[in-house]
DNA sequence: CTGAAAGCGCTTACAG
DNA sequence: CTGAAAGCGCTTACAG
């Protein structure tokens, strides 16, 4: 009986390639003693026909079946790895294996047929914890039935994309507010590029609190690069060497602001007595600063579980009620913000 | 012919129940049909097979086919993110698939038949990121036919594992002689447990450069205990509270040297000016400290490569030459030490 | 409830 | 370099 399911047989193929199943086999398993000729001719019918194999019941049964694949943006970091842990924790929940793409090169340079080896290979659905999912990658995993959800992309409404992301707004308010409380009112902006709508919204955040507030926010208190260590020991130095230097900073990641202590540091000033700093994302880089950082925690174990979960219900043909979704962020006060001193702000040297 | 590799067929199980292959593939595919007492017999030979059914050329053939699980103990963190990364890194040069394991339980609580689903979704071997692998898994795993590489064990030569690691002695030795070259003689040593060959391996090429420069070791400059941030914290602070402190502490991980500066930054010493502080591993977290931090570096990710190259070999039945294998530590000098002091050491009140 | 028989998809030793 | 033939592991329609 032939497969149901439509499925091509290497009796398909040779049938169509006018050759023995023995010889489709042989390309098949990479064996030498096919002709150059024959082999080339039967590759591109094994493609045309997406020859699959036969099944592994096994492998169908097996919860070890990697479901999911998660696709990263170069390296892992922190921050991607936190999501990872959510992903992997939410699989284990579920009885679901969890793969991580081994990305040869750049998004841009997929290998060919990708989506389909995934799909064969036993994939449900796809996790990118990227700042933008290139369309090309969108288009071959749609047609290969391969569902998509995305995990804080940068700007989660353009695209017509599942996501997942944080309410960065209210945390950059709750950053700024925070500052506010404790007195400040020179406070200071080291954050994410401009182009970003997420970045964006935690630095409106950020300005929103402080005129509600009635303080000022001067332009060169305000820095955009990108998001990293060493933006945040550029972005913190330009701003602590100005006249005026704030008394405070609200970094747009836990990096940055690792890189704005160490800017504090480098020029003799102390956190909190001197400068108080703020981060985003609550990764384990903030608990490893010195002091340990007051963060914005945007719960990434938690957007990673629900990246898991949305992502089996549109493999399952579920519909969403909502194509993105916003987990509450939160802070989380440790040791690097303090009250503004009295005085504070005047050059160290002078005290 | 039989499956060379020994692996049960239905009919070696049909065999042993004394009842059809028809049977047992019933059985195997849950078909209603079949007495309770036989199926429970059928079922109990299964188990003691480890059948795991014909491979899928299929999955056979698609890269995407995780052919490499990586078995991690508790939370990713910036040590195991490395050697992932060098995992991923290679398997997409070798255009292998890597699952994570996703551990819904702790290694002693492994679903049965963990190693035959493995086995059965296509893994060709396991790569363990953990202190010690547990002797039921490295059972399962032997039954399965799935070899297994243990990255940076703590007793490496103990078990009859294959493993990677690293000069751990050779690192320790760098990390104090370094110390030893900025004129320390005051140099304390906070690291991880003394149950773990790999911990006594660095602590004893710390002692080894000491006694070879004549410099004295008293026994409340050693302390060891775990090796996380709060480990080097508690451990900081009982060297640092000593009447005659170190100016100098060897950490034996970045975490715990983290904790460490943070315990000198709570009593007001500066690093590097009053205390030196040299890390171990060279994580991410070296870089994220302030100041960035000395530290002997682990190739990380190197180690996660040779690991799966030598899970790949070990898969294709090659012998290996040795089954430990370690590479080779480097320092690498940041701005987390500095030369003594003059007058060093002295409490910072008086200065 | 059980299994002999037929047949599928695939692989391989071997003849040409 | 190619494929007919034998055979493996598995499944299924069917006889008892």
């Amino acid at each position: 009986m032939p497969p149901r399911d439509g499925r091509a047989t290497l009796s398909t193929v040779a049938r169509s390639a006018g050759v023995s199943v023995t010889t489709v086999s042989k390309v098949v398993n990479g064996r030498p003693d096919v002709g150059a000729g024959t082999r080339a001719l039967v590759e591109s019918l094994l493609a045309q026909h997406d020859y699959i194999g036969r099944r592994s019941p096994a492998a169908e049964g097996s919860p070890a079946t990697a479901r999911i694949e998660v696709v990263l943006e170069g390296d892992l970091n922190a921050y991607s790895t936190k999501i990872i842990q959510g992903v992997l924790d939410a699989g284990g929940e579920a009885g679901i294996g969890v793969a991580i793409g081994t990305q040869a090169g750049a998004d841009a340079s997929r290998p060919r047929g990708w989506a389909r080896d995934l799909a064969a290979a036993g994939r449900r659905a796809v996790i990118a914890v990227v700042d933008e999912p290139p369309s090309t990658d969108r288009a071959a995993l749609s047609r290969a039935h391969l569902p998509l959800v995305v995990i804080a992309p940068l700007n989660p409404q353009r695209e017509r994309v599942t996501s997942v992301g944080s309410t960065n707004f209210a945390g950059g308010m709750a950053a700024a507010q925070h500052l506010l409380a404790l007195g400040h009112r020179r406070i200071g902006y080291v954050g994410g590029s401009s182009r970003s709508a997420r970045d964006q919204a935690r630095m409106h955040g950020y300005r929103a609190a402080l005129e509600a507030a009635g303080v000022p926010v001067p332009d060169d208190y305000q820095r955009t690069g990108d998001s990293r260590y060493q933006d945040g020991i550029a972005g913190g130095a330009a701003q602590l060497d100005l006249p005026e230097r704030p008394t405070a900073v609200f970094a747009g990641s836990d990096e940055t602001a690792a890189g704005v202590i160490e800017a504090a540091r480098a020029r003799g000033l102390r956190v909190p007595d001197d400068l108080s700093v703020v981060g985003f994302d609550d990764t384990e880089v903030a608990r490893l600063t010195s002091p340990p950082l007051t963060t914005v925690r945007q719960p990434l174990r938690e957007m990673g579980g629900v990246a898991l979960r949305t992502a089996l219900r549109l493999a399952a043909g579920e519909k969403l009620d909502s194509h993105h979704v916003e987990l509450a962020t939160e802070l989380i006060v440790r040791g690097s913000t303090a009250a503004r001193q009295v005085g504070g702000g005047a050059d160290p040297a002078t005290r």
